[in-house]
DNA sequence: GCTATCCAATTGCATATGCAATTGGCAAGT
DNA sequence: ACTTGCCAATTGCATATGCAATTGGATAGC
């Protein structure tokens, strides 16, 4: 349980006091001065330190819990949360998982891995200089045996720390990832494409065949973490979500 | 602005009262008895209907508008909200507006209709009874001029008021559904395809050109009210979307 | 009829206060 | 050691109250 420093929590004068206290405890949560795990101060703490009442206090921390940046329990205190690994139908997701809700089994195989300088048309996709140092990693995901999707990863090394030292034989590059770095914003984009010869053969499909193009990249403040590009083939796959009009149901 | 039953507010005892109180309202909204642009009580009326603090009723009401269900506005009162017609990358969105968000030129043509019973497809797909009547449409929309996608379309005719009148010349089937249909659920699937014949005729495109499929079925308390399948050129188009580990961006 | 003004309804926000519920940790007893 | 029971810290919830801000609608004046 790491501590907090309370006069870390300062009022911008901007609106209402309960939104004020919102955004300042906010912006420690997201900023990562408050990593995850961290004990936010109890209310009266905040009280005082803030000449504001409990309840006004108590409205902002409310609302930071509503939004499911803090976690509160009675006698133990406030403590910032960790962030959920996903989010809805589109978002980071472990494939390990995926695979396993469709109650089947999963395996994996790294195909080839390259340690080295970014191929030109990587650095420019993602930003990088050609100095630096990234792993490119080609991975092959199973569902009951048959090839499922098929992985293309750039990691930048300077984004993650022990990515020299792992070489992925328990757990694939994108859950090793969520556990070992930081991420702050990433954009993916859904798009459809013909299987390649490479590809085609590698997910036992024939060329040409058509397949979703899953791509995303991550950054963590503005620094580029990783890539990837995920080919699932189409007749096989379907993303789908439920939702009212209300919001995600 | 329709009036609303005050004694429609029942609580069931269950949890807190503010957020019974939450519950209640939010019940009335989303089972359409409040339909968008209903008024909801004043707390003073809801306060004394209910026994609650005014605080309490507050607290309920301030939530139910922070989740976008109501619009709060003083002296004027509080409204039932109009449900947003788009929330991010992958829901209900107007084709005509994603178009012109590109900067492209939008156009459309019915390709045709066919008034009658469903195939046995379609019923089966959507859970009618071959006794029921929809409208069946093929739909192309244009950017620039150029094939952009292709909607085909079924409407549930007990779903929806009007739809015998209208022969979609001025808007576009989705756009027309958007304002003159309620929905309360919807389920979209996105997969990959190759074109078909007739299908790659249309959007002049190759015979099994890797093609983006959305497929989205919609329902009003249960009821069907529509089914489509979105056919996009896959190179042509991608969804994108940006978000953090705490939510959308 | 048109406009300027005022009033009152309604929501927004903050405080002060009290009690309930949960539970970490200490203390006492075995 | 190990268990039991109690205490106090902390959050959860509700009430009562007061004032500020907004604005629909009535009213007065032109």
């Amino acid at each position: 349980m790491t501590e907090t420093r309370l006069d870390a929590v300062k009022l911008d004068g901007a609106g209402p006091v309960y939104d004020q206290i919102r955004r300042a405890i906010r912006d420690l949560v997201v900023s990562g001065e408050w990593p995850p795990g961290t004990s936010v101060p109890p209310e009266h703490a905040l009280m005082e330190q803030l000449g504001a009442s409990r309840m006004t206090v108590h409205r902002a921390l409310v609302q930071l819990a509503r939004e499911g940046l803090i976690i509160r329990r009675r006698r133990s205190g406030t403590v910032v949360a960790t962030p959920p690994a996903s989010h809805a139908m589109l978002d980071i997701l472990s494939i390990p998982e995926e695979v396993r809700q469709l109650g089947q089994v999963y395996a994996y195989e790294v195909l080839t891995r390259t340690d080295g300088r970014p191929s030109p048309e990587v650095a420019e996709l993602f930003g990088l200089k050609r100095s630096d140092k990234v792993a490119h990693l080609l991975v092959l995901h199973r569902a009951d045996g048959k090839p499922h999707v098929l992985e293309e990863r750039v990691i930048h090394a300077a984004g993650v720390t022990g990515l020299a030292d792992e070489d992925f034989a328990e757990t694939p590059p994108g859950d090793w990832l969520l556990q070992h770095s930081l991420w702050s914003q990433a954009e993916h984009a859904i798009s459809a494409i013909g299987a390649g010869e490479e590809q085609a053969a590698l997910l036992d499909i024939a060329e040409g065949e058509p397949c979703l193009l899953v791509e995303r990249r991550t950054w963590n403040q503005s620094q580029p973490v990783t890539a990837v590009r995920l080919l699932y083939p189409g007749f096989r796959h379907r993303f789908v979500g439920r939702f009212g009009p209300y919001g995600a149901a």
